[in-house]
DNA sequence: AGCACGCCGACT
DNA sequence: GTCGGCGTGCTC
């Protein structure tokens, strides 16, 4: 038998465009029978031979080579840490997101299993400084550098003493003369987290007697006063939310009356949770009906996706965790993804309930070496239920039966960086390789989904009935144009202004909700409701202030700014932009004695802020809680009667194809926020665009009619799920350059399209125009938007392939970033 | 991404 | 001979 060399075809770890593409290296003898596919290994990699960590992705044999071959080092695995099953999801996930392999391998590998390389520089030669030439400046400092540094220093070490920022050729002079050795080092990132907590040292009775000596020292009062009641709290925390200054904390410090600690940061994601346990419930007529259905393919391992459709309430967690039952009876494991974990304790507490032991969470709140121990469990078979948000949708089960995506038409289900996949997505390939069903369930399903459902791709289940007693809330529709005839120009319609009035004076409480993120900004007239909107794209035109025009960041049409409304004639034009601060304000003026709670993006920065204005408001201490779309998910107060929508225009409204969709489903669920508890609750709409049927859908919990409306939309513009999207963004720090290269690549992309005889080029390919946020931290930012119009969708991808993965040296420089995205949610970033 | 290599201009 | 800057091209 001829002797045949081994080859394990690798992945560097390198997050570089250029190299990534598979290595091939010899395997040594000694190794030839223990490396596998999916191990990790340490290999020589370009010309200094710096050490790599890397994956091997496959193990050939060839007789001869006629190139040349390097021999990798060592394992640093002694079994597979990426199982076959996931080298193909890999493989997948490049191919359909057009990733890098390596960001397709982190999305399966936990956080902090990554190594990181460390260059060391060791000091040879003693007597340097009598052979050193005088002259050679640099060559001195740096030698007298190491010395100080012990004889040993890494690079990072070296450039952190030094100014200047290329020590390259110094160093490559002198180890040429053999006065320094350079050295590879793989160091495992391995970090204790670590937070600043802050403890009183003195009695709580102490305190009063100290506040008095504290005159001058406001902020320091306040700190006292808060740790009064919480006796410690960490440090950023306690800064945050009373706006302190580390000055004020350190003045305290230094009169012993607190100290700070430092402490391992573990964050025990049940550490709130109440297991009570949660027996099984009886289904009623409609759930059984559609266990009973679903059951059987769960025996049949076959791929196959559900969608429970009902609204909440309807008890589809139930059914949820009775298909979850029959899987693990069958030896099988399950995936439950939910939204946001922070926001869904009650689904992890009633599966702890349910099921006990067996059970993991994988989500972005977890520290590194938590995720680290929740991902071995389940790799060691200890787990049968990983419950999660996106990222658990890789947990790396080996015997999956059912994936549940509860919410399904959440958007957080999209990731926002590379790869930039969809859960349900890769549920589906899961599916698909792993013989398992999945289980996706929404009170308002995704467009796409549901058309799915309609073709028979997905099984559609619709639960009609609520589970509980509780009636759905009573829903008013406020036409702010007629709030306008009879003279009122404030923010408040009379009628949700009273019925706010006449709810605080019976202790109830109130949900306030504004859906204004981004910088969107419309024109719309006060008078007619008329929206300036693109004549070609059905989207609405957005308002550049600085330029005073409107453009339409679809198809780049510019139009001056209206006088007069083009459709009324009438003069007063409407530049909308209220965001919920304002409306805080707004409130405030209006009901001084109330306690008002605010909740959006800026205000719950801080972690922990989130359930710390929840839980005052579960407590009664808010009044009014107003609030962005974090508002609209799973709340569930009884005492909320009220729930007021300032304006539903403003999502409506976004230059955005999925603005209907997104609208009546924020209006869908803030409405459910309403009459939780014994009495029924009333629900307020204000817009200017009473008759759309978004909004009558939502006020009418309607959505077969939403979905009837709006589908044929979909079809006559060309938006999913009629074709699919590619959304492609430049980004650099000169803006021409970056529009001449996008303008570039759009020339490309319809010359290979010409060229093959796609004549509908212009319609496939969009822009490039400016993003709607123009310019993010002093960068520039275009994008080209392309559909599948005629063209096969794999033909469209593959010149994609060719001139921004494989040749994006000769067509993009170096000066200017990339982002694709396929199958974006949404193209103007709502 | 690193890193080397080549080329240039400047300073000593 | 030394030093720093910059563009280009390669990594099995």
């Amino acid at each position: 038998m001829k002797k045949e060399i081994h080859i394990a075809q690798v992945i560097v770890n390198n997050n570089s465009l250029q190299t990534d593409k598979i290595f091939d290296y010899k395997i040594p003898e000694g190794l030839q029978n223990t490396l596998q596919r999916g191990m990790r290994v340490i290999v020589p990699f370009g010309m200094g031979n710096k050490k790599l960590e890397a994956y091997i992705m496959n193990i050939k044999r060839e007789e001869k080579i006629e190139y040349k071959l390097k021999e990798l080092l060592y394992p640093i695995d002694d079994e597979p840490i990426i199982n076959e099953k996931q080298i193909r999801l890999i493989v997948w996930l490049k191919n359909k997101y057009m990733c890098k392999y390596i960001e397709a391998i982190q999305c399966v590998l936990p956080t902090g299993i990554v190594n990181k390389e460390k260059k060391t520089i060791c000091l040879l030669e003693e007597d340097w400084a009598t052979k050193c030439y005088k002259n050679s400046k640099n060559q001195v400092e740096l030698l007298k550098l190491l010395e100080d540094l012990g004889g040993k220093a890494t690079l990072e070490k070296l450039y952190s003493r030094l100014s200047t920022n290329n020590i390259n050729n110094t160093l490559k002079l002198l180890e040429e003369k053999e006065f320094i050795k350079i050295d590879y080092e793989i160091s495992s990132r391995v970090k204790i987290q670590t937070q600043q907590y802050v403890q009183l040292t003195i009695e709580k009775k102490e305190i009063e007697t100290i506040i008095n000596t504290l005159k001058n020292a406001k902020r320091q009062r306040e700190i006292l006063l808060f740790l009064k009641e919480h006796r410690e709290c960490p440090v950023k925390e306690l800064l945050d939310l009373l706006k302190a200054n580390r000055a004020s904390l350190n003045a305290l410090v230094s009169k012993g009356y607190v100290t700070i600690s430092e402490r391992e940061y573990k964050r025990d994601p049940f550490k709130n949770l109440e297991f009570k346990n949660f027996p099984k419930l009886n289904p009623n007529i409609e759930q059984k009906e559609i266990i009973d259905e679903i059951k059987p393919y769960i025996h049949k391992e076959e791929p196959k996706t559900f969608l429970l459709h009902g609204v909440t309430g309807s008890g589809k967690t139930e059914i949820y965790l009775q298909l979850i039952e029959e899987v693990l009876n069958k030896g099988k494991q399950g995936i439950v993804l939910v939204p946001e974990i922070a926001l869904t304790p009650q689904t992890i507490e009633r599966f702890y309930g349910r099921f006990g032991e067996g059970i993991a969470v994988l989500h972005s709140n977890l520290s590194e070496g938590e995720r680290f121990d929740e991902w071995r469990r389940i790799v060691e078979g200890k787990v049968n239920i990983v419950v999660g948000a996106r990222s658990a949708i890789f947990a790396p089960f080996n015997k999956l039966g059912m994936i549940i995506i509860d919410e399904e038409h959440e958007s957080t289900y999209k990731s926002d960086h590379h790869p930039k996949y969809h859960a349900a997505e890769v549920a589906a390939f899961r599916s698909r390789e792993e013989g398992a069903i999945v289980v996706l369930g929404s009170a308002t399903p995704s467009l796409e989904t549901y058309y799915r459902g309609e073709k028979g791709e997905v099984l559609l289940h619709t639960l009609a009935k609520r589970a509980t007693a509780s009636t759905l809330p009573e829903v008013e529709v406020i036409d702010m144009r007629q709030e306008l005839d009879h003279g009122n120009t404030e923010i408040l319609s009379e009628k949700l202004f009273s019925l706010i009035k006449e709810n605080l004076d019976r202790k109830k409480q109130i949900i306030l909700f504004l859906n204004r993120r981004g910088y969107a900004t419309f024109v719309s007239c006060k008078q007619c409701g008329y929206v300036v909107k693109c004549t070609h794209c059905d989207i609405t035109m957005t308002y550049h202030k600085n330029m005073k025009n409107l453009q339409c960041h679809y198809c780049g049409e510019k139009r001056e700014e209206p006088k007069l409304c083009p459709s009324c004639g009438g003069t007063h034009i409407r530049y909308n932009g209220m965001g919920t601060q304002k409306i805080e304000k707004i409130i405030e003026g209006y009901f001084p004695n109330a306690v008002i709670g605010r909740m959006d993006m800026d205000s719950t920065s801080v972690k922990g802020s989130h359930q710390r204005i929840l839980e005052s408001f579960k407590n009664g201490e808010i009044d009014i809680l107003v609030g962005t779309q974090m508002i609209s998910k799973g709340l569930d107060f009884p005492n909320v009667t009220l729930v007021g929508v300032i304006s539903a225009d403003a999502s409506l409204n976004l230059p955005d194809f999925r603005a209907s969709e997104k609208t009546f489903q924020l209006v869908t669920q803030v409405a459910g926020r309403a009459g939780r508890g014994s009495e029924k609750g009333k629900v307020v709409i204000q817009t200017y665009n009473p008759q759309h049927y978004s909004i009558l859908a939502a006020s009418q919990h309607d959505y077969d009619s939403f979905y009837k409306e709006e589908l044929p939309i979909r079809k006559e513009y060309f938006y999913p799920p009629f074709v699919q999207l590619i959304n492609i963004n430049f980004i650099g720090k000169k803006e021409e350059e970056v529009y001449t290269v996008s303008k570039k690549i759009a020339n490309n992309i319809k010359y290979i399209l010409k060229s093959k005889g796609y004549n509908k080029y212009d319609e496939i390919v969009f822009g490039p125009n400016p993003t709607i946020i123009a310019k993010v931290n002093e960068k520039y930012r275009y994008q080209l938007l392309l559909k599948d119009i005629d063209v096969p969708y794999r033909f469209l991808k593959s010149i994609l392939k060719y001139l921004l993965m494989e040749n994006r040296q000769k067509f993009v420089p170096a000066s200017i970033s990339l982002s694709i995205d396929i199958d974006p949610l949404y193209t103007m970033g709502i």
